[in-house]
DNA sequence: GTCTATAAATAGATAGAC
DNA sequence: GTCTATCTATTTATAGAC
């Protein structure tokens, strides 16, 4: 607490005083986090358009807003690993809300006959997590001194494709040729 | 430290003793944990075999490896999360052993005509983290009460066959039809 | 090698003046 | 709302007896 209050050179009893304890403070990042990648989500799945080209639209998305917040891989890493113990309810439901349109737009590819049959959830757990290992191993580089902290366009680009053209091949009907 | 000792029924200054500290302690766990894998992964690379047989094999072996180790996965993303400064270089070369091995079969694979061309390091990185995410997530689904700490064999066999297609999918030559 | 008691540091939190 | 000083609990680590 004395560096986050540091760091936003402001007083430490201000945080205190706003949010109550660290954990207050954490869960306010959380959910503030969730609520954007969520509402991101919907807005693609909701959205006019075929199904595998809003699936290229989302990986996309998701990669745009994990490079526009650095801490957003590594949270949502560690709460995954320590078993997210601090995830409230409203903060478990925008996690699941994510999923929810990840899965609509799989279904939605099935219902148009260019996606195959799979498992939504399996399906949304392989795409998502190279996604935030991705990005928190820039800072593993970063801290090694092998590489810069903050990635340049170009291998970001590359990155995007990448996962894009994965996601394709995860979810095509089989028999169709590859990507 | 005071808990570690109470569940290894041993007297705290022992660890200190064997181990010098809490860190030295993790960093033996860290590397105990890493060698066993990247054994197991150089194995793989190196034994006989084509390369579409020994991927599915390494996919096999490193959920194996996860499944038996619940503390694998977890404390894999938390390392990844935090910019493994925990990670001394013998750490590190371990881990860099495992993506040596898998890309060694990419490339085996390249060879034999099965595999397309694609970024050894980005495949790997596309195959591991579901795989640590997956198990992580049981401990979050156990914690909620949504689901028991312990996988069962069904789910198990279902999660491997779909990572195992899905890296066959991910790897394969363009425009062959998709398994 | 094993154990107990304790030191030393750190970090979350709050009281109370302004 | 803002700031300082301080309390309290926790936790890593060690000294020293056996």
């Amino acid at each position: 607490m004395d560096r986050i209050a540091a760091r936003a050179r402001v007083n430490k009893g201000m945080l205190y005083y706003h949010f109550g304890s660290k954990r207050g403070l954490y869960v306010e990042v959380l959910r503030d986090m969730l609520r954007i990648v969520n509402s991101r989500a919907r807005g693609i799945a909701d959205g006019p358009g075929y199904a595998v080209d809003k699936l290229q639209i989302w990986v996309a998305a998701i990669i745009e807003e994990a490079a526009a917040r650095p801490w957003f891989p590594p949270i949502m890493l560690r709460e995954l690993a320590s078993g997210a113990p601090r995830f409230d309810p409203e903060t478990f439901a925008l996690m699941n809300g994510v999923f929810g349109a990840v899965r609509d737009i799989l279904m939605q590819g099935q219902r148009e006959g260019t996606f195959g049959v799979f498992d939504p959830l399996l399906t949304h757990l392989t795409i998502m997590p190279p996604i935030l290992i991705f990005f928190a191993r820039q800072r593993v580089l970063a801290a090694k001194d092998i590489a810069f902290g903050v990635l340049e366009p170009r291998q970001l680009d590359d990155f995007v494709r990448h996962m894009q053209r994965s996601a394709l091949r995860l979810v095509q009907k089989e028999g169709q040729p590859q990507p």
